[in-house]
DNA sequence: TGGGTATCTGAACAGCTATTCAGGTAACTG
DNA sequence: CAGTTACCTGAATAGCTGTTCAGATACCCA
Protein backbone atom coordinates (compact mmCIF):
# COMPACT_ATOMS: atom_id res chain seq x y z
CA UNK A 1 0.00 0.00 0.00
CA UNK A 2 2.40 2.52 0.88
CA UNK A 3 4.43 1.35 -1.98
CA UNK A 4 1.26 2.08 -4.18
CA UNK A 5 1.06 5.42 -2.93
CA UNK A 6 4.93 6.25 -3.16
CA UNK A 7 3.98 5.49 -7.17
CA UNK A 8 0.75 7.27 -7.22
CA UNK A 9 2.70 10.21 -5.67
CA UNK A 10 5.26 10.41 -8.66
CA UNK A 11 2.37 10.01 -10.73
CA UNK A 12 0.53 13.09 -9.56
CA UNK A 13 3.63 14.97 -9.63
CA UNK A 14 4.69 13.79 -13.14
CA UNK A 15 1.14 15.12 -14.14
CA UNK A 16 0.10 18.21 -11.86
CA UNK A 17 3.83 19.28 -11.01
CA UNK A 18 3.63 18.78 -7.42
CA UNK A 19 1.36 16.83 -4.94
CA UNK A 20 0.66 17.02 -1.78
CA UNK A 21 -0.57 14.57 0.69
CA UNK A 22 -4.18 15.43 0.74
CA UNK A 23 -3.80 15.03 -3.65
CA UNK A 24 -3.05 11.51 -3.18
CA UNK A 25 -5.88 10.69 -0.59
CA UNK A 26 -8.26 12.25 -3.39
CA UNK A 27 -7.09 10.45 -6.16
CA UNK A 28 -7.27 6.91 -3.83
CA UNK A 29 -10.77 8.26 -2.92
CA UNK A 30 -11.79 9.00 -6.45
CA UNK A 31 -10.79 5.30 -7.26
CA UNK A 32 -12.75 3.81 -4.57
CA UNK A 33 -15.48 5.22 -5.16
CA UNK A 34 -15.49 4.57 -8.46
CA UNK A 35 -15.17 0.91 -7.34
CA UNK A 36 -17.87 1.10 -4.82
CA UNK A 37 -20.22 2.64 -7.78
CA UNK A 38 -19.58 -1.09 -9.05
CA UNK A 39 -23.01 -2.71 -10.09
CA UNK A 40 -24.38 -5.36 -6.69
CA UNK A 41 -23.77 -9.10 -8.89
CA UNK A 42 -20.64 -8.49 -11.20
CA UNK A 43 -20.57 -12.75 -10.87
CA UNK A 44 -23.82 -13.17 -12.21
CA UNK A 45 -21.94 -11.07 -15.79
CA UNK A 46 -18.83 -12.53 -15.66
CA UNK A 47 -21.21 -15.87 -15.64
CA UNK A 48 -22.59 -14.54 -18.98
CA UNK A 49 -19.33 -13.69 -20.73
CA UNK A 50 -18.03 -16.71 -20.22
CA UNK A 51 -20.93 -18.75 -21.23
CA UNK A 52 -21.49 -17.04 -24.05
CA UNK A 53 -17.87 -16.84 -25.01
CA UNK A 54 -17.79 -20.63 -25.91
CA UNK A 55 -18.36 -21.71 -29.76
CA UNK A 56 -21.32 -24.60 -29.24
CA UNK A 57 -23.16 -21.66 -26.95
CA UNK A 58 -22.16 -18.87 -28.84
CA UNK A 59 -23.85 -20.73 -31.93
CA UNK A 60 -26.96 -21.50 -30.60
CA UNK A 61 -27.72 -18.26 -28.95
CA UNK A 62 -26.61 -16.78 -32.57
CA UNK A 63 -29.15 -18.93 -33.61
CA UNK A 64 -31.84 -18.70 -31.88
CA UNK A 65 -31.56 -14.31 -31.71
CA UNK A 66 -31.33 -14.56 -35.63
CA UNK A 67 -34.81 -16.56 -35.75
CA UNK A 68 -36.42 -14.72 -33.36
CA UNK A 69 -38.49 -17.33 -32.12
CA UNK A 70 -38.04 -20.33 -29.68
CA UNK A 71 -36.48 -23.20 -31.53
CA UNK A 72 -36.90 -27.77 -30.48
CA UNK A 73 -33.33 -28.98 -29.57
CA UNK A 74 -33.42 -30.79 -32.70
CA UNK A 75 -33.27 -27.96 -34.56
CA UNK A 76 -30.60 -26.09 -32.61
CA UNK A 77 -28.66 -29.89 -32.88
CA UNK A 78 -27.56 -30.01 -36.41
CA UNK A 79 -26.40 -26.27 -36.21
CA UNK A 80 -23.63 -27.09 -34.08
CA UNK A 81 -20.80 -30.10 -34.65
CA UNK A 82 -21.10 -31.66 -31.86
CA UNK A 83 -22.98 -34.44 -29.64
CA UNK A 84 -26.11 -34.16 -29.28
CA UNK A 85 -25.17 -34.75 -25.09
CA UNK A 86 -22.79 -31.82 -25.58
CA UNK A 87 -25.69 -29.77 -27.04
CA UNK A 88 -27.79 -30.37 -23.73
CA UNK A 89 -24.96 -29.55 -21.41
CA UNK A 90 -24.38 -26.09 -23.03
CA UNK A 91 -28.83 -25.48 -23.15
CA UNK A 92 -28.44 -26.41 -19.64
CA UNK A 93 -25.22 -23.83 -19.00
CA UNK A 94 -26.85 -20.92 -21.04
CA UNK A 95 -30.15 -21.51 -19.16
CA UNK A 96 -28.41 -21.29 -15.71
CA UNK A 97 -26.49 -17.75 -17.21
CA UNK A 98 -29.72 -16.56 -17.90
CA UNK A 99 -28.92 -16.58 -22.03
CA UNK A 100 -31.80 -18.63 -22.64
CA UNK A 101 -35.25 -19.85 -21.16
CA UNK A 102 -37.19 -23.54 -21.37
CA UNK A 103 -40.36 -24.66 -22.50
CA UNK A 104 -41.56 -27.74 -22.22
CA UNK A 105 -44.14 -29.48 -25.11
CA UNK A 106 -44.40 -33.36 -24.18
CA UNK A 107 -40.87 -34.49 -24.90
CA UNK A 108 -39.53 -31.71 -27.15
CA UNK A 109 -37.68 -28.95 -25.52
CA UNK A 110 -38.19 -25.67 -27.13
CA UNK A 111 -35.22 -22.63 -26.34
CA UNK A 112 -35.63 -18.95 -26.69
CA UNK A 113 -32.61 -16.26 -26.58
CA UNK A 114 -33.24 -14.04 -23.32
CA UNK A 115 -33.36 -9.96 -23.64
CA UNK A 116 -29.69 -10.35 -22.28
CA UNK A 117 -28.44 -12.57 -24.74
CA UNK A 118 -29.86 -10.52 -27.66
CA UNK A 119 -28.57 -7.74 -25.66
CA UNK A 120 -25.49 -8.67 -25.87
CA UNK A 121 -25.08 -9.63 -29.50
CA UNK A 122 -26.25 -6.51 -29.99
CA UNK A 123 -23.53 -4.40 -28.38
CA UNK A 124 -21.14 -6.65 -30.28
CA UNK A 125 -23.16 -6.15 -33.87
CA UNK A 126 -22.53 -2.50 -33.48
CA UNK A 127 -19.20 -2.35 -32.56
CA UNK A 128 -17.58 -5.27 -34.64
CA UNK A 129 -14.42 -3.99 -36.53
CA UNK A 130 -14.94 -1.76 -39.63
CA UNK A 131 -18.47 -1.25 -38.30
CA UNK A 132 -20.59 2.05 -37.37
CA UNK B 1 -27.89 -36.27 -40.88
CA UNK B 2 -30.78 -38.87 -42.64
CA UNK B 3 -31.64 -39.30 -38.23
CA UNK B 4 -32.15 -35.47 -37.86
CA UNK B 5 -34.05 -35.30 -40.59
CA UNK B 6 -36.27 -37.88 -39.48
CA UNK B 7 -36.20 -36.31 -35.63
CA UNK B 8 -36.99 -32.52 -38.02
CA UNK B 9 -40.04 -34.57 -39.68
CA UNK B 10 -41.85 -36.07 -36.29
CA UNK B 11 -41.03 -32.60 -34.92
CA UNK B 12 -43.31 -30.89 -38.45
CA UNK B 13 -45.99 -33.62 -38.13
CA UNK B 14 -46.55 -32.96 -34.34
CA UNK B 15 -46.33 -29.01 -34.73
CA UNK B 16 -48.45 -29.07 -38.55
CA UNK B 17 -50.28 -32.19 -38.07
CA UNK B 18 -48.56 -33.71 -40.74
CA UNK B 19 -45.27 -33.48 -43.04
CA UNK B 20 -44.29 -34.26 -46.50
CA UNK B 21 -40.85 -33.58 -47.62
CA UNK B 22 -41.04 -30.34 -49.11
CA UNK B 23 -41.95 -29.12 -45.29
CA UNK B 24 -38.82 -30.93 -44.00
CA UNK B 25 -36.90 -29.00 -47.01
CA UNK B 26 -38.35 -25.82 -46.27
CA UNK B 27 -37.34 -26.08 -42.97
CA UNK B 28 -33.96 -26.72 -43.36
CA UNK B 29 -33.03 -24.21 -45.45
CA UNK B 30 -34.68 -21.55 -43.03
CA UNK B 31 -32.03 -22.69 -40.49
CA UNK B 32 -29.33 -22.57 -43.13
CA UNK B 33 -30.74 -19.39 -44.22
CA UNK B 34 -29.97 -17.90 -40.19
CA UNK B 35 -26.69 -19.68 -40.10
CA UNK B 36 -25.57 -17.99 -43.22
CA UNK B 37 -26.62 -14.61 -41.75
CA UNK B 38 -24.05 -14.59 -38.77
CA UNK B 39 -21.89 -11.83 -38.84
CA UNK B 40 -18.04 -12.85 -40.37
CA UNK B 41 -15.70 -12.79 -37.49
CA UNK B 42 -17.72 -14.81 -34.90
CA UNK B 43 -14.26 -15.20 -33.24
CA UNK B 44 -13.59 -12.11 -32.07
CA UNK B 45 -16.73 -12.02 -30.58
CA UNK B 46 -16.22 -14.59 -28.30
CA UNK B 47 -12.43 -13.90 -27.71
CA UNK B 48 -14.15 -10.23 -26.34
CA UNK B 49 -16.54 -12.21 -24.15
CA UNK B 50 -14.31 -14.45 -22.50
CA UNK B 51 -11.40 -11.98 -21.94
CA UNK B 52 -14.34 -9.91 -20.28
CA UNK B 53 -15.59 -12.66 -18.10
CA UNK B 54 -12.79 -13.32 -15.96
CA UNK B 55 -12.70 -11.31 -12.75
CA UNK B 56 -9.57 -9.33 -12.72
CA UNK B 57 -10.15 -8.14 -16.32
CA UNK B 58 -14.09 -7.59 -15.76
CA UNK B 59 -12.92 -5.13 -12.89
CA UNK B 60 -10.47 -3.61 -14.68
CA UNK B 61 -12.61 -2.73 -17.63
CA UNK B 62 -15.56 -1.79 -14.79
CA UNK B 63 -13.52 0.74 -13.11
CA UNK B 64 -11.82 2.14 -16.48
CA UNK B 65 -15.45 2.57 -18.05
CA UNK B 66 -16.98 4.02 -14.62
CA UNK B 67 -13.89 6.59 -14.41
CA UNK B 68 -15.19 7.66 -17.59
CA UNK B 69 -11.30 8.65 -18.89
CA UNK B 70 -7.99 6.78 -19.43
CA UNK B 71 -6.02 5.51 -16.20
CA UNK B 72 -2.92 4.63 -15.64
CA UNK B 73 -1.72 1.14 -15.08
CA UNK B 74 -0.58 2.39 -11.09
CA UNK B 75 -4.09 3.24 -10.80
CA UNK B 76 -5.71 0.11 -11.41
CA UNK B 77 -3.38 -2.05 -10.19
CA UNK B 78 -4.38 -1.32 -6.40
CA UNK B 79 -8.12 -1.95 -7.34
CA UNK B 80 -7.44 -5.87 -8.44
CA UNK B 81 -6.18 -8.12 -5.88
CA UNK B 82 -3.63 -9.47 -7.89
CA UNK B 83 0.40 -8.90 -8.64
CA UNK B 84 1.49 -6.42 -11.02
CA UNK B 85 2.36 -8.83 -13.73
CA UNK B 86 -1.38 -10.46 -13.43
CA UNK B 87 -2.41 -6.47 -14.09
CA UNK B 88 0.08 -6.56 -17.17
CA UNK B 89 -0.89 -9.40 -18.17
CA UNK B 90 -4.59 -8.78 -18.22
CA UNK B 91 -4.00 -5.43 -19.64
CA UNK B 92 -2.24 -6.76 -22.85
CA UNK B 93 -5.27 -9.36 -23.26
CA UNK B 94 -7.86 -6.71 -22.76
CA UNK B 95 -6.19 -4.69 -25.53
CA UNK B 96 -5.78 -7.74 -27.73
CA UNK B 97 -9.66 -7.93 -27.68
CA UNK B 98 -10.10 -4.89 -28.34
CA UNK B 99 -11.70 -3.92 -25.22
CA UNK B 100 -8.83 -1.51 -24.04
CA UNK B 101 -6.85 1.48 -25.91
CA UNK B 102 -3.05 2.15 -24.79
CA UNK B 103 -1.16 5.01 -24.86
CA UNK B 104 2.66 5.89 -23.86
CA UNK B 105 3.58 8.24 -21.69
CA UNK B 106 7.53 7.79 -20.96
CA UNK B 107 7.38 5.50 -18.36
CA UNK B 108 3.42 5.24 -17.47
CA UNK B 109 1.12 4.00 -20.04
CA UNK B 110 -2.32 5.11 -19.90
CA UNK B 111 -5.33 2.63 -21.05
CA UNK B 112 -9.03 3.33 -21.36
CA UNK B 113 -12.25 1.46 -22.11
CA UNK B 114 -12.67 0.85 -25.94
CA UNK B 115 -16.38 1.73 -27.02
CA UNK B 116 -17.06 -1.94 -27.67
CA UNK B 117 -16.12 -2.46 -23.84
CA UNK B 118 -18.55 0.41 -22.61
CA UNK B 119 -21.30 -0.98 -25.00
CA UNK B 120 -21.18 -4.71 -23.56
CA UNK B 121 -21.35 -3.56 -19.72
CA UNK B 122 -23.97 -1.45 -20.49
CA UNK B 123 -25.90 -4.44 -22.42
CA UNK B 124 -25.36 -6.40 -18.79
CA UNK B 125 -26.29 -3.40 -16.82
CA UNK B 126 -29.59 -2.69 -18.99
CA UNK B 127 -30.51 -6.43 -18.71
CA UNK B 128 -29.65 -7.12 -14.86
CA UNK B 129 -32.12 -9.51 -12.89
CA UNK B 130 -34.46 -6.84 -11.25
CA UNK B 131 -33.87 -4.59 -13.59
CA UNK B 132 -36.29 -2.07 -15.83
C1' DT C 1 26.37 6.70 -17.72
C1' DG C 2 24.51 4.35 -13.77
C1' DG C 3 20.76 3.62 -10.83
C1' DG C 4 16.01 3.62 -10.13
C1' DT C 5 11.24 3.06 -11.74
C1' DA C 6 7.09 1.40 -14.49
C1' DT C 7 5.70 -1.97 -17.00
C1' DC C 8 6.15 -6.09 -19.78
C1' DT C 9 7.27 -11.02 -21.07
C1' DG C 10 7.88 -16.10 -20.91
C1' DA C 11 7.84 -20.34 -18.45
C1' DA C 12 5.60 -23.16 -15.24
C1' DC C 13 1.87 -25.16 -13.06
C1' DA C 14 -2.51 -25.59 -10.47
C1' DG C 15 -7.15 -25.31 -11.43
C1' DC C 16 -10.95 -24.96 -14.59
C1' DT C 17 -13.70 -26.40 -18.86
C1' DA C 18 -15.70 -28.66 -22.89
C1' DT C 19 -16.56 -32.63 -24.82
C1' DT C 20 -17.68 -37.52 -25.05
C1' DC C 21 -19.33 -41.88 -23.33
C1' DA C 22 -22.51 -44.54 -20.96
C1' DG C 23 -26.50 -44.70 -19.01
C1' DG C 24 -30.82 -42.57 -17.13
C1' DT C 25 -35.54 -40.31 -17.16
C1' DA C 26 -39.92 -38.83 -18.87
C1' DA C 27 -43.37 -38.85 -22.28
C1' DC C 28 -45.71 -40.63 -26.34
C1' DT C 29 -47.68 -44.73 -28.98
C1' DG C 30 -49.54 -48.95 -30.12
C1' DC D 1 -47.46 -51.96 -20.31
C1' DA D 2 -43.50 -52.49 -23.54
C1' DG D 3 -41.00 -50.17 -26.94
C1' DT D 4 -39.43 -46.01 -28.79
C1' DT D 5 -38.08 -41.34 -28.73
C1' DA D 6 -36.18 -36.81 -26.99
C1' DC D 7 -33.47 -35.10 -24.05
C1' DC D 8 -30.74 -34.98 -19.77
C1' DT D 9 -27.01 -36.19 -16.31
C1' DG D 10 -22.54 -37.63 -14.18
C1' DA D 11 -17.94 -39.19 -14.60
C1' DA D 12 -13.76 -38.94 -16.99
C1' DT D 13 -10.22 -36.66 -19.32
C1' DA D 14 -7.66 -33.80 -22.64
C1' DG D 15 -6.84 -29.25 -23.31
C1' DC D 16 -7.08 -24.48 -21.98
C1' DT D 17 -6.38 -20.47 -18.61
C1' DG D 18 -4.91 -17.41 -14.89
C1' DT D 19 -1.64 -16.44 -11.82
C1' DT D 20 2.98 -16.06 -10.08
C1' DC D 21 7.98 -15.92 -10.30
C1' DA D 22 12.04 -14.42 -12.34
C1' DG D 23 13.96 -11.66 -15.23
C1' DA D 24 13.88 -8.25 -19.19
C1' DT D 25 13.03 -3.72 -21.27
C1' DA D 26 12.39 1.14 -21.79
C1' DC D 27 12.60 5.43 -19.95
C1' DC D 28 13.90 9.12 -16.69
C1' DC D 29 17.16 11.71 -13.88
C1' DA D 30 21.27 13.08 -11.48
Amino acid sequence: MTQRSERLERLIVQQEGECCAEDIDERVETLERHVSAFPADTEADRTALNVLGNDTRYTIVRLLVTAGKELCVCEVTPVVDVSDSAVSHALSDLTEAGLVTRRKDGTWRYYEATERATALLDALDRTREGTQ
